[in-house]
DNA sequence: AATAGATGTGTAACCGGTTACACATTAGGT
DNA sequence: ACCTAATGTGTAACCGGTTACACATCTATT
């Protein structure tokens, strides 16, 4: 492996120069650049980013905490970060947190050890004073933390009330909610949409909110236990695709057919969506622009730009599948 | 931020002991260890890195190139190498490739210049000879390189022998084959497989095996014209079971029933399977085994083990959905 | 002709660790 | 009591870059 010492040793200057001529600063005349930049071509010079990363205190990475890379919404996220990353030479650290708040921590620790220049995260556990305390620059995805740490998310509220009208348009009377975990606050604000599209009608009752947790067995179970005490549901808004297709396989299960006897609307938008039968309906959320938003926000504020705004709110888009009936049948 | 130089002083040490200290190398009076961990404590002093990096020329970080996080193989194969990494304290670089060889010289240069410690890449493009060149510990997952690198994967051949043996036995008559690219080693494997096994066949025509590219929509559309073109065909192997999906879409298109007019095997088993309706037959790779096999493989690589198997080939499973017949049926 | 500013280059300190080597002290063996 | 080996610690070089600063030369201005 050469070394800029052995480029300026053969191209007879000082690594000074040849310093400069690998970061176009200062002054190099013509000549001597031509000279050194041939040389550098001759040993296939490559600059060590250790070395350079040590002294200038940045690494040219940024991590990605996910709780896990494995739930089909992320590695969309990841593949958008990656995109823009890879575009402005950054590299991407992946790390799977599982919803631990020990784990997150760690990560962040190690993070800083190595000099990661930014932290793109999706976390319920974080606090704004341990963030802040770290001193990295964050970017919040999916989750929101704190009014001070900039976030990319969807308005959740608004794209569940949408979910909800617009099974209420297809013509259904009594719409349920399994919801997501408690402490996330996306999950939170979808089921505060719900709320707010059904608590003044008439045939709302409590009952018809049940939570499950992003994952597609326990929710299937939930469904079945909602739907044999309330058989009468005619409409379900699932917390997510993952949790839509799990109280398909309930209504299945129960002999119900779908969407006749069941609507059923996801939220997300991830692409299994089109791949069951029916497709799924779906809130869609612009994932792959969550990403890449949430990745140029975090350069920027990495190089010191100002952010013009802290929070952006992507729009959700509605993809009619056929687990929702059509509109006015 | 602390470095060992300030802990050094304010233990009244040098830095070699407190260096010993922090890595239980050479020899330290058991008072001075004590009063130096006293004072890491005291000052919050986590050791940098990157400067440990620079003189190790190690980084404590593996890649992971992928063509492409998206495809829901990936996801699963890189939380169980990151599982197995962060258990001993290595970081995980995620790249996608998309199965550019441009793309991939390019992280490995990248890479190389980070000193991460080894490689774990999914290819079809990269040249032993230049791997060598870059001097880099890698292990190959998925796609086979070459005997000289490690490689982890399942027997294709015998996954897809299985596969056509299975639909066989519940009955199929004539069974087809999407296969993916031509130029993946996997792809190619899965096709020896299903020839093996249907070219001694009176029924079996060339015009059975069709080539689609891993991905749902063109899978459709060529298993539109195959069913056209033969409408006899009741039983078809998909390449992998996102094709499968692509299958069934166009059975479905088609007004076949499934299982009961066409049966259908994928490859893989990614959970995706039991997401869709019908659930999908496939051949289970153990995926996530493969990550941490592969991961394992690649850290006795780099701490110098001798390892005792180049050629990792994990058994596959056939996991039974309700895309092909039961058996005797 | 004198001088300020631009241009061009090298020396050496620095980033924050690790470790070879030197040197001292102590313990153990005969 | 003497010698060797084990124990304990500090100094400084090193990893491979970047850059402040010093210094020299060249150009342009008055």
């Amino acid at each position: 492996m050469s070394t800029i010492k052995k480029v300026a040793e053969e191209a007879k200057v000082s690594v000074a120069t040849v310093s400069r001529v690998l970061n176009s600063t200062g002054y190099v005349n013509e000549e001597t650049r031509k000279k050194v930049l041939k040389v550098i071509k001759e040993l296939d010079y490559k600059p060590n980013s250790v070395a350079r990363s040590l002294f200038k205190k940045q690494s040219m990475t940024i991590a990605l905490i996910v709780p896990n890379i494995t739930n089909p919404f992320f590695p969309e996220v990841a593949r958008a970060i990656e995109d823009v990353l890879s575009s402005k030479d950054y590299t991407l650290i992946l790390c799977n947190s599982d919803d631990n708040s020990e784990k997150e921590k760690k990560y962040f620790e190690v993070m800083k050890q190595k000099y990661v220049d930014g932290v793109i995260v999706v976390t319920s556990t974080l606090t704004p004073q341990y963030i802040e305390e770290k001193g990295i620059p964050i970017v919040a995805v999916d989750r929101f933390i704190d009014p001070a740490i900039p976030c990319v998310s969807v308005n959740n509220i608004e794209g569940a009330k949408r979910a909800v009208q617009y099974l209420k348009s297809t013509g259904c009377k009594k719409i349920a909610h399994i919801r997501g975990p408690k402490n996330i606050t996306s999950a939170e604000d979808r089921y505060l949409g719900y709320l707010n599209e059904v608590e003044s009608e008439s045939w709302f009752e409590t009952d018809y909110v049940r939570c499950g947790n992003f994952n597609i067995e326990q929710t299937t179970e939930e469904t079945r236990k909602l739907l044999n005490e309330n058989p009468d549901i005619d409409g379900i808004f699932a917390g997510n695709d993952l949790m839509a297709v799990g109280v398909i396989k309930a209504a299945m299960q129960l002999g119900k057919k779908i969407p006749e006897d069941l609507s059923v609307i996801g939220f997300d938008g991830i692409s299994l969506c089109k791949m069951t039968n029916p497709e799924i309906t779906t809130i869609a959320q612009p994932i792959y622009e969550i990403g890449s938003v949430a990745a140029q926000t975090l350069l920027d504020l990495i190089e010191g730009r100002v952010i013009e705004k802290k929070h952006h709110q992507l729009e959700v888009t509605i993809n009619k599948g056929q687990s929702t009936k059509t509109r006015g049948e």
